[in-house]
DNA sequence: GCCGTTTAGATTGCGTGCAATCAGCGCCTG
DNA sequence: CAGGCGCTGATTGCACGCAATCTAAACGGC
């Protein structure tokens, strides 16, 4: 059995990032207590690493509330992640080893077969093969801190279903950054590995603000 | 009246900071509990907060330790660090007023009097005063995320008592830099000021780094 | 004598009760 | 009718108790 507050811990990041509780409404500590049937004590905790994790604000006597962003919010955040997963891929490079870069290659083959265009598209599976490809440069960076404050950093672009707002040309260039980015970490190129790690986060930022944009303004 | 919460928590990291708790001892909560004159319950909230920022480790069921840092956690710690203050400095440039600069070239002629050698000479104020004018850059900087991740880093060189390390000529150094940054955020130029940042924390970690060597070589 | 096992002690993790505090709202007053 | 104030209900923050789990030491077997 795990420990009750990591599973409350889940269960709440789950509802925030389906869209299940949406930004600004009232997380009461009883209401989640039941829903994740447990006591206020674990919620509570869950609560407070979330705080920390921004994805939900805690007032003081007034509850917790899931965190609106705007769009000020989103660019300042996508520069941070960007120069953080820069910072990673280029510790990342003189570090990595052969296995995890095949396995890289594989995501990359099985990335580009889940985002190629027709009735095999599957976005979402996109999305959790990237976390896991993303993943194995944060680890290879051999940073615990670092990997901290990237978890934190990269969990907001799941709330908004990034990969949905992708056009097909989006896409095709998130793989050859992918591509182009083990090539580096192969070659043990810091400078290569970060410039590349660069350009792919800033193009997701562009993405993200583009599609924000047409959709206020369609409002 | 304060938070019981945050009491436990000024107590506890005062006591690893000061080097009461040093690294490697176990704190068990019901000993700071009785150390911080509240129940039980403050102190996990209180150590869970440290954790998140680095300061303690707590692994299940076995308690909570105070992190150890190696020579490589330094120099990775710096590293990141110097990026994350060069990223506040570029935003603080575009965004601060004329009364924050004021308030710094304030701080400057102070830190440079209490730096000054001779009898007068105090480094905790220095530290103290230090930690002010870095502080309104990231205030200036507008990003609450950036000011979490900061903290995280910067409470450690308060724990290895940075400025007690410093020669006559580091310190002159460091004011130059103060300077330097101040008449680079007033020009308004972000590109200058993350530069003289990023050279004012790069040669604090070589301060560290030096000093932690000599101090392995003597034994 | 050394190592695996078991048991006791201590400590954490969790549940619940109670009191302090705050938000919301109706009432009174100018 | 607008603004300020006190009241009430609800929610958080804190203290404490109990059970689950781990550490460490003592014991027995090889």
């Amino acid at each position: 059995m795990v420990r009750a507050v990591d599973h409350a811990y889940s269960l709440i990041r789950e509802g925030i990032l389906t869209g299940r509780h949406t930004p600004g409404v009232r997380l009461g500590e009883a209401e989640l207590a039941e829903l994740t049937e447990t006591s206020r004590t674990p919620v509570r905790e869950a609560l407070r690493q979330l705080e920390m994790e921004g994805l939900v604000e805690v007032l003081p006597h007034r509850g917790a509330r899931v965190t609106a962003w705007t769009a000020a919010d989103l660019e300042e955040i996508y520069d941070l992640r960007a120069m953080l997963e820069a910072f990673a891929a280029d510790r990342a490079a003189s570090r990595i080893g052969s296995e995890d870069t095949d396995r890289m290659t594989g995501l990359c083959e099985l990335i580009e077969a889940a985002a190629g265009p027709g009735a095999g598209q599957d976005l979402d599976r996109v999305a959790e093969l990237n976390a896991e490809f993303h993943g194995l440069v944060r680890a290879a960076a051999g940073s615990t801190r670092l990997v901290t404050m990237l978890n934190a950093v990269v969990q907001l672009p799941l709330v908004v279903r990034t990969f949905h707002r992708y056009s097909p040309d989006d896409l095709a260039r998130s793989c050859a950054h992918h591509r182009e980015l083990v090539a580096a970490l192969r070659a043990g190129d810091g400078l290569w590995a970060r410039s590349v790690m660069r350009s792919h986060v800033l193009a997701a930022k562009a993405v993200l603000l583009r599609a924000a944009a047409s959709e206020t303004e369609s409002r």
